[in-house]
Order: C-alpha cells, then sequence, then structure tokens
DNA sequence: ACTGAATTTCAAAAAACTTGAAATGATAAA
DNA sequence: TTTATCATTTCAAGTTTTTTGAAATTCAGT
C-alpha cells in the first residue's frame, strides 16, 4: 500500500503510477483507496492525483523514509544469504598464511567486497582450540587430527624436503638425497622430526643443532652452518639464496586441511569462503610453489 | 514473512507461535520455508526450530529492527490521520484568548493528548496576514471580512456593552442605557468607534477622553474617570470592580469568527480542532460569560 | 454544455494464503 | 533397539485477497 501510494504521489497521476508499479491502474486506485479507508481521511485533494492534503504530505514523508528503509534491510538480509556481505573468522598456520593465502584471499575479496575477513596467525594447536571456543569460524591447520566435532577438507600435501644455501652442491644433485643426508651437517627442527623414514632419523640422531623458530632455521641455513628439512610450503617464504630439494618419499609430506565446527552450519559467507578455498586448492595437483599464479 | 519468522524465533518452536499468530502451524510452516526459499539458505538449525543459523540469527535481529521500525511507522501514520497526533498553530485575539479559549484548550488537549496547540495572541489584521502567510493554520478574528480565500465560521456574536465602575449608579439602571451615554463622562475607544448607532456617536463626539490599550482603559474606568463601551468579552478579563450592562441594538455587536484557508485541506489535527472549537461555540444561544462553565 | 482523458466501480479471474488431514521426521521412554 | 509421542511438513482443497478489463463516472478545458 505505502508504496503504491509513494508512486502515485511521485508520479502525480494514476496511470503512470500503475505503469511502473507494473499494474492495471484500477488496482492501484483500489489499493489507494484502502489505504486511505484505513487512515480514514483522504490522501489526495482532489481526484485528479496531483496534491496532497496535509495528511498525504505527511504519508508521503513517513513512507519513503520507511521503504527505503525496508529495502535495504531486505538488501542486507539477501546479500548475507547470498554470502554477499559477512564476517569471516579464519585462523591459519603461519607458512600458508605467508604463502598461499594472500592471493587466495586477493581473488575471493574482489568477488566479495562485503564480505569481511578477519584472518589470524597461529600454530595448529592454537586453531583448533579457538575453533572450539567459536572464535573462529574456518582453520587451515597441518596435519590435524580426525575428530568427531571437526570437519577436515585436505587442501594441500605439503612435501618435505631439503633447505639448503643455493650455492650448496646437493641443490644440483639428481638424486639420492636421503643418502646424502648422513654427510651434510643436518640442522634438526620440529617439523621434520615427525617424518617416519630411517635415514632421516639417523641424520636427525647426529645433527649438533636444532632450532624451532622458522626465520632463525632459514638464517642459519643462509649463513652456511648446514641444511635443515622443511615443507616447502615454509621456505617458500625464503628468498633465492635459499634452495629446495623436495624428498620424493611419499610419507614425507603434511597434510594441510581446511578445519571447520561440524555442530553448527556455517554463515553463508564463512560457507562461501570454505567453498572457495576448497575449490581452488583441493585436488590440485603439483607441489605448492605452482600454485602461486592463481587465476 | 518477517513478523512469523521472527514469532517463531522467539517462540522456539512453530506450533505455539502459530497459536500467537492466530494461524493454523501449516500456514506458519509454508511461510517459512518460503521465506528461506527466498534467501536460499535455512534458517533454523533442524526441523525442531530451536536454534536458528547464523543466517537465522542475522535475520532474526534485522527483521526485530525493521518490524518495530515499522510498526512505529504505522502508529505515527493512524495516530496522524486520526487527529491524535500532529500539531495546530493558532492565531487568536486577545480578548478570546484571554477568556473562552482556556477552557477550551483544556477540554481539547485532555480529549487528544498529543495534539500540539501553538497559540498566539494577535490582533484580527495581523492573524489575517498570518493566515495567508501559512504561518498558522487556524485564526479567531473579531469582525472578519469576507473573502474567497478564508472560510469563516460564526463562533459567537460578542455584544457590546457600557462598562462602568460597580458603584456607578448605572450599573443598576434597567432601561435607557443608550440615552444614559449622554449624561456621563464617556472613554472613547477604538472598538466601540465602529458601532453605528446614532446616541453613540453622539456621546463619543463629546468624548474628553480616548484610550487605545484596553488594560489601560479599563484603569481608567476603575478609577472613576468615567465609563466606556466595550464588548463583553473584552471586560470579563477584568474583575469585580467592573460592571458591564450590555446595550441591546442588535447592530452593538461584533463578530468573532474561526478563519481557515480555503485552499488547502487542514491537517486531521487541524481539522479536528476546528471542529471541536466551532461544536462548543457555533449557534450557542446567550452572553460568552455563561459560557465560562463548559462541560 | 461538450469532449477527451483520468479515475472509479463492478464482477469475474487469478493469485496468494490458509486450512485440516495425512505423512514424515525427531525425541524420549520402554 | 523398538515404540510411542509429539512437532513439523506435505498435500489438495477451500478461502481470502488482489488484479483485471470493461463500463460508468468524474473532471479540466474547450
Amino acid at each position: 500500500m505505502l508504496r503504491v501510494f509513494v508512486e502515485v504521489a511521485r508520479a502525480g497521476n494514476l496511470v503512470s503510477a500503475a505503469d511502473s508499479l507494473g499494474r492495471a491502474p484500477s488496482a492501484v486506485s483500489m489499493t489507494l483507496k484502502q489505504l486511505e479507508a484505513h487512515l480514514g481521511q483522504p490522501l489526495f485533494e482532489s481526484e485528479r492525483k496531483s496534491h496532497l492534503t496535509a495528511l498525504g504530505a505527511y504519508v508521503f514523508e513517513m513512507a519513503n523514509r520507511e521503504l527505503a528503509h525496508f529495502d535495504r534491510t531486505i538488501a542486507a538480509l539477501t546479500d548475507f544469504a547470498g554470502a554477499r556481505s559477512g564476517d569471516v573468522r579464519i585462523a591459519v598456520v603461519p607458512s600458508f598464511a605467508a604463502t598461499i593465502l594472500p592471493n587466495l584471499v586477493l581473488e575471493f575479496t574482489a568477488a566479495s567486497p562485503n564480505v569481511r575477513l578477519d584472518i589470524h596467525d597461529m600454530d595448529s594447536a592454537s586453531i583448533r582450540r579457538e575453533l572450539d571456543r567459536e572464535r573462529i569460524d574456518l582453520g587451515i591447520v597441518s596435519d590435524a587430527r580426525q575428530s568427531s566435532d571437526v570437519r577436515l577438507t585436505q587442501l594441500a600435501s605439503d612435501r618435505f624436503g631439503v633447505v639448503m644455501r643455493s650455492d650448496n652442491p646437493l641443490a644440483k644433485r639428481k638424486k639420492a638425497l636421503w643418502q646424502a643426508l648422513a654427510d651434510v651437517d643436518l640442522i634438526a627442527n620440529p617439523l621434520c622430526e615427525r617424518i617416519d623414514e630411517p635415514r632421516l632419523r639417523a641424520a636427525l640422531e647426529s645433527a649438533r643443532l636444532r632450532v624451532h623458530n622458522t626465520t632463525t632455521l632459514l638464517a642459519m641455513v643462509r649463513a652456511g652452518l648446514g641444511v635443515t628439512v622443511l615443507p616447502e610450503l615454509v621456505c617458500q617464504q625464503a628468498d633465492a639464496q635459499i634452495a629446495f630439494r623436495a624428498l620424493d618419499n611419499p610419507a614425507a609430506a603434511r597434510r594441510i586441511d581446511l578445519i571447520s565446527r561440524v555442530r553448527d552450519t556455517p554463515s553463508p559467507a564463512t560457507a562461501s569462503f570454505a567453498a572457495f578455498v576448497t575449490e581452488r586448492l583441493a585436488g590440485r595437483e603439483g607441489a605448492p610453489s605452482e600454485w602461486f599464479q592463481l587465476t
């Protein structure tokens, strides 16, 4: 009713208002009469629908405001439902956050400008904890454990490999990478200690250096103190002074998973981002290094 | 749709929501499904309608706000239409404003607490000017001139009479008031000079005092400087020291009229006040002094 | 008073909504 | 696990509301 009235008041006559409302003039006339009956007063001075009564002017003002407000609300609702707006809180392991994520985010935000992404870096255990506490909507973690509370989607398999200074002769060597580990100074680190491979274990036993922080670790390698074993994504962050050579044992890889709570359905924005990430990465072949040019 | 959804979300189940909406559960279910279809996403987690999805929570918040806003707007509209609110700007001649108007206003505001009355005192010419400039909605004037721009409704006939100090012998005298004017000290004033009556004109010719301001005029009378001729309403403002004796010539009266613009229809509040005043006063017999006890 | 356009009225048709009954699905007790 | 119970959905039919085209009416300008 308000919409019909506002249109007639704006048009100044019933026929063109009916036209722009997509109704027959008689329908508009009846709706108008209905509104006047509700209010108990005429809205227009004369039968020719120009010039409003005092009541008409008041209703016009109020109805305009109300309709604009209503339309904004409906737009917000459908945008949210269509994932064209909303908030997504994501926590991501640092290596993924520093390498692959930026391009994904770039592309996603371009497609969905009204979705706000709230991105945090943290280790996998913290991400899992934050997810349980409902402080984040999605997590991207490495080597997630299966659980009935969490939905897992593998995004990538991140191969381990030997990380060395570019001038190290190993960088050129084609084969027998595992054996070579025995002959170099290996710097131990927590990430590579999970790999179940006897030759690596042996090499780690004799390692004289063990470094936790990745940045420090890479600085050690750059300084020529030795080589280390890391997932490819981690050393993707390093510069050209660092060389990476993958270890071909299939066990020597860590999974990167997208995790979310199974309990509640995600918001449309969250679902949309999850779907986007999964579509872009899951099942993709080849090394993460090739993923940099995302279309 | 929004109303149905909000009610279901609030109730936490469909049956009691249907109950308080006055619909069958199936109708509520269908409306809900329709809304979900519009949005393309479910609003509730499970089929038992407790626990909202993220979308549901968002829609609930927005819909609540929207419905409250809408209801406020509709209430404002119907209030305005029913003249239960709105503003009425009125200008009134001082004598009426000081005597009859207060009781009218008292009663009207009691009946219509949300109508704001904006009351100004001014002389009839100014009222007419203010009405033309649309700075007031209604005027109460004396001796209005007919005009095609203005709608006139006579509210009262305000008799002229002789105004004297209570101890003046004229106050007791029954008849021949006109003749008596020749024998007293008459104080001239602009109001009485309009009266077309030879005996008064003669008396005014010989008046030694002429006073414009009513308050001063009454002070003169109170001081025993003479008597004067004024409309009844004007000396209604005075105290018991002043006596009034009406002159019975029908020409010796001024009209009090309610005036409004013919051009535009009044706002409901204005129409309501005008109708109230007219109903209370127009066609009423007897002297204005009797109008004081308004029911 | 006449003309032509705008508006309203009217009855029929279309669309939307509501309903009760039956089917389905979910929860809790046995 | 099965059963019983209750909430919800589906379905087809009934009801109300809205829309329509044609005819009647009203209005502004001749």
